[in-house]
DNA sequence: CCAATAGTGTCTCTAAGACAGTATGAC
DNA sequence: GTCATACTGTCTTAGAGACACTATTGG
């Protein structure tokens, strides 16, 4: 079987990436979102991302991280690929590519930063779905949020939307968040004692009750995963 | 804080998709590999893919399973996203971008039509360390093999390396495989009755014992997901 | 004292592992 | 009969859920 069609149909397709950053403020799980300054979509919210730049950058994974450093001033502490989004009629410039990474950080490491900025702000995810949002960051996100909330089940990642030191509860309540249930206080200290990653400082912290034991990670700690998910 | 880089280093890297698409042959798992007819890396194996075609690829799902078709004829069962490798040193032609997917079909699908072309091959994933092999595509093949070991641990990805028709004892084997360990055949049972995934036929073949009975999925069904992993 | 959160002890529950026992085919 | 594989029954095990209990803070 030959292939009849045109060697110039061959035209790279437009090539971007786009981040997913996620925190835990104020008990809700929010976005970083950047207000569009140019067409197209020029004045929606839309994800912080952009162009590669063979110059700068090693891989795209220094892309996304470049991309947002320019919004927070910050390196995220967790940065991981969701996956790739592309097709005709996602972008009017024609058919396009996005490489879409979803990252995590503590709104702390940024606020002070992003209070100068009236463009970049952390958006709830739940207010999402009533703002104008641009291209198909809707779909992105959703699908972002479903992976995060997948991983929180059998991981410790989402220790990275709390600063470097934290609480149990903190932990936990950041967890609940992310998966939409309650856990077990208990089930978390085991996961908390199996995985190995943290080390308790001499250090307690007011909490509305008795003193909380603060915790940090370990220096260079892998992501603990477990064999079983939370359930319910 | 300004830009202070020139516009025209945005210029597009190169895109591309490939494709890991595993069997399980003669109790091993395999690799679909194509020796490249053209430079760069001549004569070496390399993962079937290509560039977009944005006049016949609605997304690049399509290209993936269009540059799959290409090589064996079939439309494969099970296709899904990797990853994105990038960097500037993974084609000499310069920065480049790859799409991969995994995938997996029977063997038997697409054997008689593989006959038939000397330069697409089945390669056992044990014998690809010994053979020259493009790009950072050994690197590629490890990530995709990972994440099929980890999916095959908690998921029925599995049976789409069987064909229609198969017994328990064939899912426990290619499971097995893929793995890298046994699993107790009750443990299988259960999760294929939990999962409601599969109807028996009205059919017994030969295993070499007692006649086996022959399952097939039921229409549209959605692979089913657990909330362990097989351990040990 | 009470309210609130931190932290422990321990029983239950669920699904996987282990493995013996039975069933049925080929020879 | 033996051997091999299919299939079932049921006990054990590991880790999460439930939840009562104690501990420590602020008011």
């Amino acid at each position: 079987m030959s292939q009849p069609y045109d060697i110039n149909a061959f035209d790279n397709p437009l090539f971007t990436v786009d981040n997913v950053l996620f925190t835990i403020k104020e008990k809700r799980l929010m976005i970083l979102m950047v207000k569009r300054a140019n067409d197209p979509y020029k004045g929606r919210w839309g994800l912080p991302g952009g162009f590669v730049d063979t110059q700068l950058d090693d891989s795209i994974e220094m892309t996304a991280l470049r991309k947002l450093k320019e919004k927070t001033n910050i390196s995220v502490p967790y940065l991981e690929q969701l996956e790739v989004f592309s097709g005709l009629n996602r972008d009017p410039r024609g058919f396009s590519v996005t490489a879409v990474f979803y990252a995590l950080t503590s709104h702390q490491s940024v606020s002070s930063y992003l209070e100068t900025i009236a463009d970049v702000q952390w958006i709830d995810i739940q207010e999402l779905n009533s703002l104008p949002v641009a291209f198909d960051h809707k779909l992105i996100i959703k699908t972002a949020r479903d992976r995060l909330e997948q991983k929180a089940l059998y991981s410790m990642v989402p220790v990275y939307c709390l600063p470097e030191l934290f609480t149990i509860g903190q932990l936990k309540s950041v967890i609940e968040i992310i998966i939409g249930k309650t856990i077990q206080r208990k089930s978390l200290i085991r996961r908390i004692e199996a995985s190995n990653m943290f080390e308790t400082i001499d250090q307690k912290i007011k909490s509305g009750g008795r003193l909380a034991q603060v915790y940090q990670l370990k220096e260079n700690v892998e992501i603990a995963h477990f064999e079983r998910n939370f359930s319910n």
